[in-house]
DNA sequence: TACAGTTGAACTGTACTACAGTTTTCGGCA
DNA sequence: TGCCGAAAACTGTAGTACAGTTCAACTGTA
């Protein structure tokens, strides 16, 4: 079987393929929150029909980062404070529940591994991939929980999450948010619960206040 | 605005009604699970054009009840022991984690409400209904978590876990039912966290258990 | 100048047809 | 019985068409 290993055909279609391109081009900020995606416009830009793009649209609806409006077709999802509120706090469930519980020794490596490739980003300065690093992090704790569908659910929101992120281009120094990251792995590494969720909290909420204010300014310049 | 309260204009798509439709089909058993959706032989019965068809099952696809497979087309999803182990465990936690919060006096008593109504239902010995009342209860236990996401994430997983004991129908006395949760609610109004973790705990697992019997039943059933 | 009403272009939602490539079925063959 | 290959059934995609909706520019009016 070795000798085949890794070979694999087609095995997707093209409105898969045109949902993944299209969720790409999302998260780089091709399209804004709220923005509406063209069916004809693109399915003639990209040389497919128009069913083909919806289909795909389709897909890509059920990651979260468009959704249906009647007459309207498909829209970019733009973050409200509402919106960053709920998600946070969903975050905030999932996460301390997940500090709460006993580590496994590989879960434990796993987040000081996570935390470590956050280090290395931050050194490079590179946002994108602190961002993405940071993320990966909470994934990690979330693992904790030893759930296959909340981990799934929690890729979900991750994702939603990174977008709202991009459009919001966020600030913060790499050594803050190392140094954020740093305190709660501390706590889960000595197995203190305790100080393991409020440190979670604490960096949730700051996150979710620095989120809002950037809404702010965005709207407001916008407004202009 | 309250003279207008409720007023609204048709505002859904005929994929839309469709796939609501087509849903409460296959959680009345009309699809088994495994069972191929053939886009013609539907769309000629109900008199739409194939591609609303595929919309439709697109839009059902998010609730989880069918996934796409290539050149297959929508299959109705199937339980087996491993997905009905993730989605207990799924429970399990976020369950835990809901009843470990201090309630809000209104939640407490929507717990209570969800009992009462377990209850009534339980009397009139309706399966369906218990289930459903069953399932109401738990999710008012998850509202506890105060976050609309979960919620929904909740509510989804509830919709699938319905298809599935509907599939295998339940079969336990409507005394146990109601016994069971008794407990629950018990342990909760008495502020007992400990208390209530646990029983949530044996709850679920003589659920899973239960629901792992039957599966294996059916399938000897099946291969006959 | 501000504003309500009208109009037309751009789009979506849906239907229908067509066809290549895949899967499934089924009858025969061993 | 179990395997094999051809036919049938079905999916994925393309393309065209059209009614109904949305939106923005245009028009006339106060």
């Amino acid at each position: 079987m070795s000798a085949l290993e890794g070979l694999e055909v087609r095995r997707t279609t093209t409105a898969q393929q045109l949902a993944d391109g299209l969720s790409e081009r999302i998260m780089a900020g091709a399209f804004g929150p709220g923005d509406r995606l063209r069916e004809s416009a693109i399915a003639a830009e990209l040389g497919v029909a128009r069913n083909t793009i919806r289909e795909a649209v389709r897909i890509l609806e059920l990651t979260g980062l468009v959704r249906y409006e009647v007459n309207r077709g498909a829209v970019v999802i733009a973050p409200t404070p509402e919106k960053v509120e709920a998600l946070y706090t969903a975050r905030e469930r999932l996460e301390t529940a997940a500090v709460a519980r006993t580590p496994r020794p590989g879960q434990l490596d796993a987040i000081t591994r996570a935390f470590h490739e956050l280090e290395d980003a931050a050194r490079t300065g590179d946002p994108r991939a602190i961002v993405d690093r940071d993320l990966a992090f909470h994934q990690a704790v979330v693992a904790l929980l030893d759930s296959s569908r909340l981990d799934e659910f929690f890729a979900a929101m991750t994702q939603e999450l990174r977008f709202y992120l991009t459009v919001l281009s966020k600030s913060e120094t790499p050594e803050e948010v190392v140094a954020e990251h740093a305190v709660i792995l501390d706590a889960i590494r000595l197995g203190d619960r305790d100080r393991a969720v409020a440190e979670i909290r604490a960096h949730i909420d700051t996150s979710v206040r620095r989120l809002n204010e950037m809404l702010v300014e965005r709207h407001l310049t916008n407004k202009s």
